[in-house]
DNA sequence: AATGAATGAGACTTCATTCAT
DNA sequence: AATGAATGAAGTCTCATTCAT
């Protein structure tokens, strides 16, 4: 509900009548309106993605895409609490703080999925800007996916440019 | 005020009261509170920027460089009211819009300066891709930028590997 | 419109607006609110009728018929001034007296159709309580006729009872 | 309150205070202004009459007058809540309808005591006419009795006029 | 532990009225 | 004479939170 319409816009009481309880039990247990928020964040589910999961040995751009899409689903299923985040974010130090985490995780497995479809063929530092580059544009576009209906394309270009930027160049 | 704590959170009183002005006054201006919201964003600067500023023929990266550098002091110009857009987006269509107009423009930007820059040497796709991607990185790190203090750097690595997989590869 | 909307309901910049005049300029002549009443109840309408109209010699039952249909025309016709009287009765004294002197003129209306039809057959004193008695009951009708849509008949059986109950009885 | 100076001109917050509760209390039962009225016209006094009570057999205009003396007290007591169902009816549909069954209630009371004290001797067409006439009769009086101090007589005259109609007539 | 009645602060909004121009 | 900006009082209603039971 937070997430629909806003943490301020979300009486307590509504809370309580959607969850089908008195609306003193909230404040017997949330003794603050804030400390829902809080145990909401506890439980955003951990989106770690196995690399092994998605990655095709020696093709970046399908590990890639197959990683977008992975994640996509991922986010479809858990909509409504990433969507919390970036409302809250501004207000509640704690969903901040869920948010960066969110973010740096997203870098590490993107970096992850390129080194090891990479085999090894790749220079560190391009791999590093690559996947900051990519968990940038991820981020973006899940951030704003709440507010469109479909999807908005899996970004096949971009994913192939990427990937082509990364592939070995011939010495000249 | 809404920027800082949000549509919700900031009483019409207390903005009469900063802008020194009687309560009364403020409704007679703006009958409804979401009007000022309104007003607010019929403000928002226009965010273009002439290629030629940023522009640095045959070299890309020193041209994003630029690019981004002049994005990011026209952020911390107008911080306030960039901020609002991403705070009030879920509740109010016309700010989702505005958010939209905004990405349109900066990719349509970024593409402008890498094709003036590349001097008719880079693929079109590639510059479709790279201009989305860019685009799409941004404005994350500009969603973001809100809550630190810090600029976190000028995405140097990222904006070099760009530059690099857009140059012309020689033939093998 | 203080008599569809209620005297409290109707904010002056409404009527202001339907007159198609400054708002200023309202309060310029009528500085208070309650003299736009003031000056409304001085334009109510004369609602005399004149006995001749209506009275057939003879015929008491038809000329009250006559009268009750003659005085639901004029009804109809001001309605809404009628329908502010009954409204705002309560509050504004001015409004409480013009409906009383209404009331009063009804008496004597219906006192002269009975006595002009009756062409003296009819004792006074019967006369003055089958006008009271209808006047009373005519004042009802009208003060509910606001409230619905159809006029309700036109009252047949009780005029012939009163008219029947006037005619000059035979002696035993 | 809203019987003496209007609905729109009680305020709830006076309500509250003549209650001495806080003004919240006020709006936890009663969520809506609207819905004191609606509460309020639920404890309506049933004003039923037994005919037993009033009526004196063979004595016409004798019933009548102790019918309109016990309406009347009747009237006084509850006097408050009457005078809130004539000011109020335009614009609540509730009190309308409470208004319209009221009236439709008094009809059938006089024509009851019409029936009983007439001992089966008067023609049921003139039962009829004349409990109609006397019902809006009656409720005009009432209607405008919250505007007058003194009580405005008892309708004598219109009443003894009524049972003289009512009279078996001997055959010519 | 659980509940729902109670409270009071405060939000938005409306409006009659005043006043400078 | 005319106007519309300005004002402040007040009104309805919402809600987090407390508290007695």
């Amino acid at each position: 509900m937070f997430a629909e319409s806003g943490f301020d816009a979300t009486p307590t009481s509504r809370i309580a009548e959607h969850a089908n309880v008195p609306k003193g039990l909230v404040h017997y247990y949330f003794r603050r309106k804030a400390d829902l928020l809080g145990a909401l964040i506890k439980r955003l589910p951990d989106e770690q993605i196995d690399p092994a999961l998605v990655v095709v040995p020696g093709d970046i751009a399908e590990s890639l895409r197959r990683l977008v899409s992975e994640l996509d689903a991922r986010l479809a299923r858990s909509r409504m609490l990433s969507h919390l985040l970036w409302r809250e974010a501004d207000t509640h130090r704690a969903i901040r703080r869920a948010l960066d985490d969110r973010f740096q995780r997203l870098v590490r497995q993107v970096r992850a999925v390129i080194l090891t479809a990479g085999e090894g063929g790749v220079a560190v530092d391009d791999v590093d800007s690559a996947a900051g580059l990519l968990a940038l544009a991820l981020s973006y576009r899940h951030s704003v996916a709440r507010h469109k209906d479909d999807p908005a394309g899996l970004m096949e270009p971009e994913l192939n440019f990427i990937a082509g930027a990364l592939m070995p160049r011939p010495a000249t």
